[in-house]
DNA sequence: CGTTTGCTTGAATTCTGTCAAAGCAGGTGG
DNA sequence: CCACCTGCTTTGACAGAATTCAAGCAAACG
């Protein structure tokens, strides 16, 4: 289970990892199951853990003031999931996360997170590279959600990400696009799609 | 005109620079004027600086098919102006960066920013925890966008950046939530704002 | 001054959301 | 094998939100 995760720390370093720091990283990830549906941080609660998807789907998002969920984020093998702002200060979320599918999980607590900061500095590295990518990703998100329509929202989205595409049920990918599942299934008749 | 920088600088480290950091930091940082409406970023081109505002106001946008403009990202007083992706990348941008009003700036290329992190530990702090800041703003706006209505996201915008609200026409405010001026127009005559 | 720049406003139009009903799988259990 | 869920998608009629376009006004500026 955790070589799916030393592989991935691998790509962000040009020196292979010690013994002694597959070690540490074994001791700072704690792995974890989930049922479909199951969560991992509600609304009110502080985001105690930080998961990286060894295998499976889950999505972040929030309930606006008429009780409408809206996706922030959705997250598959490889990817991080959890609310960054929550984790790093240890302050209330407003998000939910909960399993789109059944998942396989490594937990890192913060206290974990800073002692693999400071000791396996390939583990620094991929932080601040997920970082990077991070804001470059949300840039363009950003960019699409102020200044496209429905229809090219979902083109963009389409060519971006061909992996979450169909692996989603239609409504989640409305969601996250900030969209209504109605509208998008409109756009998606307009141009015969799938 | 450094002195607001190392002021700045001074926020994210526990330890006062030593002199050898101060001069580190003036030798790898240009001083530069802007006149209101200069560029410093083209579409098309690599974005070679990075730039610190001592003074002044800027903004960065893009250019959609019709020709429209839409701001990504104002920048005032104390904030960084620069396209992330293509400055780390060294890749053609797809933005534009010009001045609100007259600029005084900092910039540092991506030679400097690398001999930076080597050399200042307060530097590399400063970098990781503005990412971080970052990353949680962009959150914000995001979730913002994809689930308010302008109405919404203009009262948002005017509660999270009062210094902003005032300080630029109020179509360049429109741009930057991605509506249209005439709709902020209605928005701020329906609760008698300003 | 005359020109530019920004703001307001109305009317027409387009886009998107809402709601409700119906259809269509796939899965389950009798 | 069939009847029945259940979750998801499609569709139409309608309502509401936001944009477009054009005109007029005000303040700022050289």
């Amino acid at each position: 289970m955790y070589n799916a995760y030393l592989n991935y720390l691998g790509n962000f370093s040009s020196k292979p990892l010690t013994d002694d720091e597959k070690e540490l990283i074994r001791q700072n990830f704690a792995p974890f199951r989930l049922r479909k549906g199951q969560y991992t941080l509600q609304a009110g609660d502080i985001c105690k853990k930080f998961a990286f998807i060894v295998k499976g789907a889950m999505r972040m998002y929030f309930v606006d003031d008429k009780g409408l969920e809206h996706i922030v984020r959705l997250g598959i093998e490889d990817w991080w999931m959890g609310d960054r702002e929550s984790f790093i200060n240890q302050t209330p979320s407003r998000l939910y996360i909960d399993a789109l599918e059944r998942c396989e999980l490594l937990l890192m607590t913060l206290d974990n997170a800073k002692e693999l900061e400071k000791m396996v500095p390939a583990f620094r590295q991929m932080m601040n590279k997920l970082d990077e990518r991070n804001i470059m990703a949300n840039e363009r998100r950003l960019t699409a959600a102020i200044s496209f329509t429905a229809e090219k929202r979902y083109m963009e989205f389409a060519e971006c990400y061909p992996a979450l595409v169909h692996r989603f049920p239609q409504h989640i990918i409305a969601s996250y696009l900030g969209i209504n599942k109605d509208t998008l299934s409109r756009v998606k008749r307009k141009y015969n799609l799938k």
